[in-house]
DNA sequence: CTAGATGCAAATAATTTGCAGTTTA
DNA sequence: TAAACTGCAAATTATTTGCATCTAG
């Protein structure tokens, strides 16, 4: 996530305004390391700026969204979107069974396949999860 | 997808029921060669038996997701969940103009990431989705 | 016969929208 | 001071749930 200043800058060349929710937004996720989703940024500011609106939020987020500043992370079959402010590449892994949620970088792992295979696509990014058990939750499972 | 005979001995052997309504859905999803929402199996099989209820295809849909004969997709961006009749490993080209979704076989490619970086998580399946434009969407946006 | 399914309708819950009042640039 | 943003409340929409009835095995 790039710093609160940048996002002002950003928002600002985008013709966006910058009001102190956006950047009470703009610092708690750049602290951010998780995944949180509308209504946990929405829960965070909400402590120091008692009537934000989730409205607001989620305004905010869609911005940040649209100038590529933060992702959408979906693939959980959770009914929430969580949203990722990492942007470099990096993949998932995915606990089943406590719905952690891992970054793990990615080194020079092929990020694209086979041009033969991409049908005239041209590809702007990728998402890549691995699914599985977390220790602790395999642990768990044994245990029963 | 498995042949709806195949599903309907599955359904049997794990002590579920075999209605006129799971058979239809079953001989859907063996045609289908998309990537249906359950709203979309719904309207279809609605046709033909008119008095079917959204209830009865989410409970179908869920039991086929919960055996492993169909798998949600959910990294698009929509509001809706769509479902891969597919089980072989292959990743998804999604478009962001139009929305379509593509299957390409996945060879040999890698498909985990090196163990040292699993921090002990047990694998069981893995999503890739590229996003892009389709060639369609290039030509509309380059002539705007 | 009886556990499991069905259809319906009501309930949930995430997100979107409309709008009057407020604020940023 | 005009366009953008805010908070609120109401609307929308995918999905879930409760329940009385029906049916597959």
């Amino acid at each position: 996530m790039k710093s609160p200043q940048a996002l002002v800058d950003i928002f600002r060349k985008n013709g966006l305004r910058i009001t102190p929710q956006r950047r009470a937004i703009f610092d708690l996720l750049a602290k951010e390391d998780s995944h949180p989703s509308v209504d946990e940024i929405y829960q965070q500011v909400k402590i120091t700026m008692p009537d934000l609106s989730r409205a607001t939020v989620y305004n905010t987020v869609h911005a940040l969204v649209s100038l590529g500043e933060l992702y959408e992370v979906e693939e959980l079959g959770e009914p929430t979107t969580r949203y990722d402010p990492r942007t470099e590449q990096h993949f998932h892994l995915y606990c089943e069974g406590c719905h952690k949620l891992l970054d793990v970088e990615r080194g020079m792992e092929q990020v694209s396949p086979p041009s033969e295979k991409l049908k005239g696509f041209e590809i702007s990014r990728s998402q890549i999860t691995f699914y599985g058990l977390c220790p602790d939750c395999q642990d768990r499972k044994e245990s029963l």
